[in-house]
Formats: C-alpha cells, sequence, structure tokens
DNA sequence: CTGAACTTTCAGTAATTTCTGAAAGTTTAA
DNA sequence: TTAAACTTTCAGAAATTACTGAAAGTTCAG
C-alpha cells in the first residue's frame, strides 16, 4: 500500500511512544495505520506497508483485537481477514482506560490486600503497613473511578472531561451551600448561577 | 538494613510492576522501600538491602528525584545524604500524574498538531487528518484534564475522585432543569438533593 | 586548603524484550 | 473432500534496555 508523509509521520510517532504507553512498537504501528485508513486492511498489506514480518503483524492484531479496539471482519469470497479500528476515539478512550486498570492497578490491589492481612510485630512493619493502608486507600479509588468510567457513555465522558476546575469550584460552593445551617437565598442563587454555567457554552461552537 | 517479609514482598511487588508502569524494577524497588520506611536513608543503606549496585542507586534516586516524588535531607556531621519519599499518597498521585502527562500525552500533541497543518491533497490524506484532529481534541482534553488536577489540593482531588458516578447523575439533572424553559420547583428541588448527597457522608467516618 | 568520604558518570556486559522465518495449523471455494 | 490460501506458533536472532564496577568528580570537617 502507498502511504503518503502525513500518514508515515503519524504511524512513526505512535511507534516511538508505544514504549512510553507500555504497548509495544509494532502495535503502535499497526494500530496507528489502522487508525488513519478509511477502508479496512488484510495483515499482509499492513505488513508491507509497514515492513515488517507477517507474523509479527498477526500478534500486533492479536493484542490489539484483546483490548478490543481493532475489530476483524470477512469479505464473502475472498479469503483474507480485514481489520479495522474500532469505534469513537471515546470508545479507545475508555478501552485503553480499561486495560490499563486490569495491568496497572489490580495486580498492586490485590498484593496490597494480602500484605495488609499479614500481622505485624514490629513498630516498623506497622509503620510500613499503615502506609500501605494510605496507597491501598488511593489505588481502590482509582480503581472505582476507572470503573465508572467504564460504564459512562462516551457523552458524559466528554462532558465530564471538559468539566475541569469547575468540579472544585461545584463543591466549594456547596459546602457553602449547606454548611451555614439554613440556605440562604443568596447561596441558593450563586449555586444554580455556576451550576448553569458549568459548561461554559460559549466555547462549544465545533465540537 | 534488616527487612521484614512484609517489606521484602512489598518491595519485590513494586519492582515487578515497574515494568508495566513505565519505571524500571530498580527505581521501582527503591522507591517501596523508601515509602515504607519511617526514618531517611543513605544509598549505601538502600544498595545494600535491595542488593543492587552503588551507582544503580544513585541513578534510580535522580530519577525519583526528577519526578519529585522524593527528597534529599542532609544531616550536620554527616557526609552521606539521606532520602525519603515526599508527602501524601495524593501527592505522590499528582506528581506521578504530572510526569505522565508530560512523558505521554504532551510529545502526542505536539506532533499532531504538526501534522494537522500539512496540506493534505488526496481523498486518503483528508480522511486521515480528520481522524488525527478527532485524536488530537481528546489528547488535548486529557492535557487539560490533568492540568487542572495539578492545581488541585489533594482535598479536592480526594473528593472529586470519590464522586464517581454522581457527576454523570448530576449532568444528566442540571440538564433537565435548564432544557425546561422557565426552572420548575420539582426540577430544584431534586437538583439541591442530588447536590446534598454528592459526597455521601455516611461513608466518610475514617478518612 | 586538604583529603577522606562520599556521589556521579560512563563504557562495557548482562538481561530482557521484540522480531523473524520456517513449520504447523486452519479455513473455505470448488 | 481437497488443496490453495491464508493465519498462528515458536525457537532462535536481533535490538533494546538495565546494571555494574572502575574512574572521575564533588563536598565539607578539620
Amino acid at each position: 500500500m502507498q502511504t503518503s508523509t502525513l500518514t508515515e509521520s503519524f504511524v512513526a510517532h505512535f511507534g516511538e511512544m508505544g514504549s512510553r504507553w507500555g504497548i509495544n512498537r509494532s502495535v503502535g504501528q499497526v494500530y496507528a495505520l489502522l487508525f488513519v485508513t478509511q477502508r479496512p486492511l488484510h495483515a499482509d498489506e499492513i505488513g508491507d506497508t509497514l515492513g515488517m514480518s507477517r507474523s509479527n503483524v498477526s500478534m500486533s492484531l492479536k493484542e490489539l483485537q484483546a483490548w478490543q479496539i481493532v475489530k476483524m471482519e470477512r469479505v464473502q469470497g475472498d479469503r483474507h481477514e480485514y481489520f479495522t479500528t474500532l469505534g469513537s476515539v471515546w470508545d479507545i478512550f475508555r478501552a485503553v482506560a480499561a486495560e490499563r486498570r486490569r495491568r496497572e492497578i489490580e495486580p498492586t490491589l490485590s498484593m496490597l490486600r494480602q500484605a495488609l492481612l499479614m500481622s505485624s510485630e514490629s513498630e516498623t512493619d506497622k509503620y510500613a503497613q499503615q502506609r500501605m493502608q494510605e496507597m491501598y486507600d488511593l489505588a481502590e479509588m482509582a480503581n472505582n473511578w476507572f470503573d465508572e468510567l467504564q460504564r459512562m457513555s462516551p457523552d458524559s465522558m466528554r462532558r465530564l472531561m471538559s468539566l475541569g476546575s469547575k468540579i472544585a469550584k461545584l463543591l466549594d460552593l456547596k459546602d457553602r451551600f449547606f454548611s451555614s445551617g439554613t440556605p440562604n437565598k443568596d447561596a441558593q442563587t450563586a449555586l444554580i448561577k455556576e451550576l448553569e454555567s458549568l459548561e461554559d457554552p460559549g466555547k462549544n461552537t465545533d465540537n
């Protein structure tokens, strides 16, 4: 397959970044190529275009399918298996988040759970367990948060993302609203106003 | 330095996980040891305890200091440099998030910016650029979001994390409240009620 | 200032991860 | 049912990354 300079630099970058993202170069390149190519490609085309061995392409596609960000389709009267990227960038974001949770958080959670069950005699061990408990709380929270992310619709996700610092502001206002015994009219007005401006519609003109 | 089985298994796990977290084994182990040890340690103690070379310890500490999750302190009349982990797990979370943004998002953003400036002649290139634009929007949003995280106090962060799915619920209610021309009393009551229960105080008994 | 006591650097080596090509396995049009 | 046309597996080669030890650099008590 012919590729333009544009596509080539995108693919190359994804390959290099792969290592930082915890995926390997080949997998990154295959994904990048599929991502910017409109029609489905079969393994030979991919290997040919990227200059990598057939078996490496096969392995990479398998990995990407496991991540559920690439899907296979068959064409009647053609023995090739064709591949495309799956869904919108939001679906991809979600899939990647899920995989990272599985690989990066869950194993640590179960290790910490086990460590916290051990009995600690010495002062040293008591301190160590206390620190592990802190880390456990953090990890568990991150885990739950990923879990929520999983369940959200792409739309909710986009909106949540775009909220940013406004959430903190809202929490602040909420505190002031409810802390002062009887909620007063002014606090309520401020709160409602803040809610109204939550997503700052002035910004959303082209997405 | 003597270490218990508890500490040893924690350190070992961090070493193994390191690779998945994009940090190397040695760095992970050094961090883990400092994390669960109450008093500051110097490089020799660390190398001795973990059975790694002096130079490897030095490199690892340098890396951890660059991440700003370990700090050095000096003791009067002692030429050793002593090291401890920095702050609470929330500070660590923030530092790690900052580093990941720098390494994992920013380079991609600048590559995409450049790619999007290239002129696209063919249909193929036009499609590729359209896809890159989608990815750019996502990456930029993630970037901004990390940025906000950076600015938040540990307390706000903890609260935001514990909100989880309630945010989505709140956005829903907000829509219903403002969409219906004149906000009605019922919608307002529901909204206020949801706000009130945002952090489910029943759960927050011991943190 | 000095030099003992530390830390850092870096070139070479070891360990790990990635990639390939040959062989085995699978699928499907005829 | 067959065999052509594909995909997958896996052992070993290549590439990358991590680690060490010796040497150079730095710091600070005396």
